[in-house]
DNA sequence: TTCCTTATTGGCCAATATGCCATGTATAAG
DNA sequence: CTTATACATGGCATATTGGCCAATAAGGAA
């Protein structure tokens, strides 16, 4: 049924990372789960911004969560996306090499 | 003077590849440059939409372009970009084993 | 029940991204 | 010179994204 080419699927979840804030809650996540309130201290922005973009991340799988009460705990699905981090630091020294 | 801190450059870098057309055009670099003209065969869009795709991505140092008359032929400036690839289909795959 | 805390969703608007067309530029050929 | 080829760029319309506020939902406590 998925009948999308992988550039597609590719672009998707590149987007889906492709954002400061969103790249700030994964690493975070990166080191044990959180609460929504946690993470809108850390990015800094309005709850339900935070709310949303957590929402994108879990409708593409990068995340899910766990009620307790009240609270809401986010943690990574899929924990190898933090791979990215080590991929796009490594671009981004290399360019920096040949400035 | 580059006071950006290592998420906003890092989301710049995956904003500029999560784009199905720039995602080709990469794929289709690694494998040896290539000229506008070949890669607007392969991506399918108007020539000038292309050639906005070539130069976003040689503003954010992706590419590097070289003229031979009238025709400009686009290279890979940082190689390793193309761990992405790898580290996508890496996820893409690790998604779908849990869905 | 009502109140409080925490999080999600809807609505709205501003900012950004995308893509096409038309125009401009650079090089080569005649 | 003119013409043709191959790209690049400006402009504009549309689509998407991001973020705030207000409203809503879901739990726990009194």
């Amino acid at each position: 049924m998925n009948k999308l080419n992988s550039f597609t699927k590719q672009a998707r979840m590149l987007k889906t990372l492709a954002h400061e804030s969103r790249l700030m809650i994964v690493d975070r996540l990166s080191h044990g789960e959180c609460s929504v309130g946690g993470l809108r201290k850390l990015v800094g922005s309005d709850l339900s911004t935070v709310s949303k973009h957590l929402a994108l991340l879990r409708a593409h799988g990068i995340v899910e969560d766990r009620r307790e009460g009240t609270t809401v705990y986010y943690r990574l699905r899929t924990p190898c996306v933090c791979d990215f981090f080590t991929c796009a630091t490594k671009v981004l020294k290399d360019r920096s090499r040949r400035e």
